[in-house]
DNA sequence: AACTCGGGGCA
DNA sequence: TGCCCAGAGTT
């Protein structure tokens, strides 16, 4: 496991600026972005957002609608009759149990009907700056073919990550670990050749 | 732990 | 045409 300072070295320097893909101008619009994000590809979140957020910006706003009008909105999201119902709830619950703010705990926010450790993890992380790694599908696969971590579960992943990367950095590293896998360390063609860190990877080839 | 939801992109 | 995608909820 020594070879995690050097891995972040080199990550810190090809993203220095890693973000999240997802469009937002607020807590709660990332909140709706990233509950939308499951299974289906950011690009498409983002053109649906566009709309959605300039029609309804705030929670009191996306209230209004009723679960057709939302489904309206992301059908091509994929999953629209579960993600329309849940964006629902959780506005209403929003409004009604957290007095129209986005809650800063994991154990709040997976209240919240469509959230669950990924995506608070994810609100935790880049709405509030607070630490916390999201091992989505992209960190899971690029931790594990990095041999950072060898975890069938990503909640094994999370907490060898979190062993092994200094606390101030666990929100940095959720961005390059995401955005690595989202470019370079693809599922399907991983692009090794052009990968930064293929001379440490016990899976590159080259 | 396995199953289901789901339209769109890509091979 | 078949496979896969920034997961979560149910059984």
């Amino acid at each position: 496991m020594t070879r995690f300072p050097e891995i972040l070295q080199i990550l810190a320097a090809t993203y220095p600026t890693a973000q999240t893909a997802l469009n937002h101008d607020s807590p709660f619009q990332l909140l709706i972005a990233t509950i939308l994000s499951a299974q289906c590809t950011d690009e498409r979140i983002n053109i649906i957002t566009r709309k959605l957020f300039s029609a309804c910006p705030t929670v009191l706003e996306m209230d209004q609608l009723s679960i057709s009008d939302l489904e309206d909105y992301i059908r091509s999201a994929g999953l629209w009759q579960t993600k329309a119902k849940n964006i629902k709830a959780t506005c209403h619950k929003l409004i009604y149990t957290f007095e129209g703010s986005v809650p800063k705990t994991r154990e709040e926010l997976m209240l919240l009907p469509g959230v669950g450790r990924k995506t608070a993890n994810v609100i935790l992380a880049n709405a509030f700056g607070i630490p916390a790694i999201a091992v989505d599908t992209h960190v899971h696969r690029v931790s594990n073919r990095l041999g950072l971590a060898t975890a069938k579960k990503p909640e094994q992943t999370e907490i060898i990550l979190m062993q092994h990367i200094p606390e101030q950095l666990w929100a940095k590293a959720h961005h390059w670990l995401i955005y690595h896998g989202r470019k370079i360390c693809k599922a399907r063609r991983p692009l090794c050749n052009n990968c930064p860190l293929n001379k440490l990877c016990p899976s590159a080839t080259l």
